[in-house]
DNA sequence: CTAAACTCCGTACCTTGGTACGTAGTCAAG
DNA sequence: CTTGACTACGTACCAAGGTACGGAGTTTAG
């Protein structure tokens, strides 16, 4: 039994999900989102359709990319929890990896700014020398 | 009165520096890096131009983009520190808002993680669920 | 002297996440 | 029934920072 027939097309699929109809044909094209059956050469989309694309819009928010995203969607598939909180462990990792990346180069930044600062314009600029040499 | 009269060949500069010679050609085609006369259809770089490949390399490690590099170079010509400071500080700006952006993403992924592994496995994974509708 | 290695130059291609365009077919309103 | 809006499909294009390739000329080692 079908809780709900409703179908739509491609467009209102697309503006529901606050997404371009590209964009849907683009994810399609990824294999991130199933090609439904066309009615008479238009394609019919249900409200599955919608769940995944909101679905992969929020992964999408947390940081993942589309192709951890298909990778997320198989696991769903295969109700792998284990795997899905591994996927999520690493990209925690990434990201901490990435701000301590970040931290540093703006500390760098920091000190070159303050450098700049104190000397006067007959010295060259510290910036611009980059003088960190690491 | 030159200093040194050592000259190189591409492939030997872009040994020296640690890039590829498609690398320092993409460079010149771009404007950071001149083109020096040819001796007879070969170019013939010296130190100036591996110094300004180290540069160019320590900026990108500091996050520099190759236009914004473009720039903080001809402001060493100009000798105009405080627009150097002002791109700097910018610079410092932008990657504190991308270290927000991502401790954000960070901890939404630490609370899916911890609730996934509370819950047991007849339960939808929240990771896939995304549960943390926006 | 010849062959390998290097250079020059232009152009095409790669990644990621889409956007834009053109042609042809189709649906809905007036 | 025609016009406008929509759809399908394929292809090209965008940023950024390069990488790869093809053909022709040059230089250098053996």
């Amino acid at each position: 039994m079908k809780i709900s027939e409703q179908t739509f097309t491609i467009g209102k699929l697309a503006k529901d999900a606050g997404v371009g109809v590209e964009t849907v044909r683009y994810y399609q094209r990824r294999g991130l989102l199933a090609e439904p059956p066309a009615v008479s050469g238009y394609r019919r989309y249900d409200t599955l359709h919608l769940e995944r694309l909101n679905f992969i819009k929020r992964a999408q928010g947390v940081g993942f990319t589309l192709e951890e995203i298909a990778e997320l969607m198989t696991l769903n598939d295969t109700r792998d929890h284990r795997l899905a909180r591994n996927l999520a462990s690493e990209k925690i990792r990434s990201i901490e990896t990435r701000i301590e990346q970040l931290a540093k180069v703006a500390n760098a930044l920091r000190h070159l700014v303050r450098e700049c600062e104190c000397g006067g314009q007959e010295m060259p600029c510290p910036i611009i020398r980059m003088a960190l040499t690491p």
